[in-house]
DNA sequence: TTACATACTTTAAACGATTAAAGCAAGGGG
DNA sequence: CCCCTTGCTTTAATCGTTTAAAGTATGTAA
């Protein structure tokens, strides 16, 4: 089955392609074409099964109609929900979404913006990795449109759509206290990232807040692998946390399966409280409580804002939606 | 920041484009280029930022180095780990995969795939959803590459790559059989489904051969709704089945928390057995029993053989891969 | 009869790359 | 002096669309 274009299909009603182009792009009436001729171009169209070629369009309109996505690591719940959310609004606006996924590596990041760019990507939605404030001064310097999803660098003024994280983790705090816990430890990851360290932020201010004195070895910082030593100390310390925050819903995974190794009961033993859901957390004896945030909304905006951004250029949105607590029974209520 | 092409990387230097082109494509030594020219051409692209118009490029060589993958729905784990190896494999290979899930179906699956090939996609990896036959055979006649994953139909001569889906459950049912179990229950979707319903056959022909005489009620062939009653009517009889066998992950996913609801313990009330696995099963009690499907040798299978497709057209390849059996603790070995 | 509006339709130049083919200058052989 | 190489560079067509601008034919008014 030999191609068929826009070429093919002048030849067979015996007229220009210009003709055919128009009406095809339903300016026959715009363009005054004569009705019987149009239908012909119509009917021969549909005979041939012509299909236009995207490539040829993109290139001579200057315009893709296609979003590159970047996404922190693909594992994330997080990462699933929002691209979902992406998917779904650009589709709505007639937008393709072409993603990647910088596996929290700057490197790869930076190389998956380029991927995009050279792919002529109408604009960008970006989780960016840490450090990798060079790469969107860079886009910003380029006036590649683009909004961050999820992070911000606070000394870069960009378009973002992200949490209240600061909020989302002083509600969930100001929650354990409500239920009389009073040595709580939040587990974070050792990180740079804004986004979480507001969570610690959040923690603390939440603590002050209701006068109770902040302990230094409370305070986890630490990354995935080293879950078990980190529960340990502030386990079976004398005094032991009455309940652990985990800041991620990976950290709470993780923490979750060593409690099970140790047989300790949640809530029994100690309340867990867990920032978003793992679809894990579903086989768990007992449902989680936390804090939600709303992906829809977050995808929904971002896409919004991007073509806006796209169309009208030269906009300026920051965005700071809030979570939800999601209250479940992994935290004792006495 | 204007847009930088060859001509400007071409004024830049005092050279025509074609120069440029055959520099920055290496066909310096190739096509005799002036050393010092070849370089300047080189430091200018530098300088200048130059970024290849991906599009341009394609449309000139009639090929986007892009694969359109189509899943069955995106919330399977079968479809993020296929998606995973897919992309790896197809980056290794200078590829980007764009993608997209039909949600079962049919309709969808063929809308993205037409979106897909507007986008002049060089070939399709797909999960073909339930009745989408016609459109294989339009693809087949359109002379378009594609291979299809996990899914094929008996009576379309394709290329596909599948499980050996009767031997993965003659096997996993063999092991029941091994560990003393009498009545298992096969749950299953109600589909037409040549893969799933292959499942079915190798559960039946495993009974059959070990003399075990089927009782039809112990396959069930329900929606995922239906699960509460179909386990309801096979373990409350008068002659409750020992095992269940879950013909997919998801179906298991939701029997455990039936299970679960109703206090029934695993493996001390019913033994349970599933097709793949859930990340949910990570926080369930007790390590689930599963076949697992080689994803990642799938996903590398499904991508060179249609980059052979592509590059060598007019080859058949039908390859079935066989599932390991992952021994967990959910089948009781008395 | 001329002029001009109306109703269509075609021409041709883009978009940004690739690449066969042609062009040009310098040097060597006869 | 003419012709042919060799070494390097440019010209121009092409991919499949879009779209200003120009073209043509017919009708109508002055």
């Amino acid at each position: 089955m030999k191609k068929v274009g826009l070429k093919e299909i002048a030849e067979h009603v015996g007229v220009s392609t210009a003709l055919v182009s128009y009406v095809l792009n339903g300016q026959a009436i715009e363009k005054q074409v004569n009705k019987e001729t149009a239908e012909k171009i119509l009917s021969a169209a549909e005979a041939l099964n012509y299909r236009p070629n995207q490539i040829a369009k993109s290139l001579k309109m200057r315009k893709t109609h296609t979003i590159g996505l970047v996404v922190a690591e693909i594992n994330y719940r997080f990462s699933t929900g929002i691209t979902r959310a992406i998917e779904g609004e650009a589709k709505k606006n007639n937008y393709t979404v072409i993603y990647g996924s910088s596996n929290e590596n700057q490197e790869k990041f930076a190389e998956l913006v380029n991927v995009f760019i050279n792919r002529q990507v109408d604009g960008l939605i970006l989780v960016p990795a840490e450090h990798s404030e060079e790469q969107i001064r860079f886009l910003q310097k380029a006036e590649i449109p683009f909004v961050l999803v999820d992070r911000n660098f606070p000394d870069i003024k960009t378009n973002y759509i992200t949490l209240d994280n600061y909020k989302a983790a002083y509600k969930a705090t100001e929650y354990l206290i409500a239920t009389h816990h009073r040595r709580i430890c939040m587990v974070n990851y050792k990180t740079t990232l804004f986004n979480l360290l507001e969570r610690n932020r959040g923690y603390r201010d939440a603590l002050k807040d209701h006068k109770i004195p902040f302990k230094q070895k409370w305070l986890q910082s630490i990354n995935v692998e080293d879950i078990p030593q980190a529960l340990d100390h502030v386990l079976t310390a004398t005094d032991p946390c009455d309940a652990l925050f985990f800041a991620t819903d990976t950290l709470a995974l993780h923490g979750l399966k060593y409690l099970n190794r140790k047989k300790l009961n949640v809530p029994g033993d100690v309340s867990v409280l867990s920032f978003d859901e793992s679809d894990a957390f579903e086989l768990f004896y007992t449902p989680i409580t936390h804090s939600r945030q709303p992906l829809e909304e977050m995808g929904k905006q971002a896409v919004n804002t991007l073509l806006e951004l796209i169309d009208h250029n030269k906009i300026s949105k920051q965005i700071s939606l809030e979570a939800d607590l999601i209250i479940g029974k992994s935290c004792k209520e006495s």
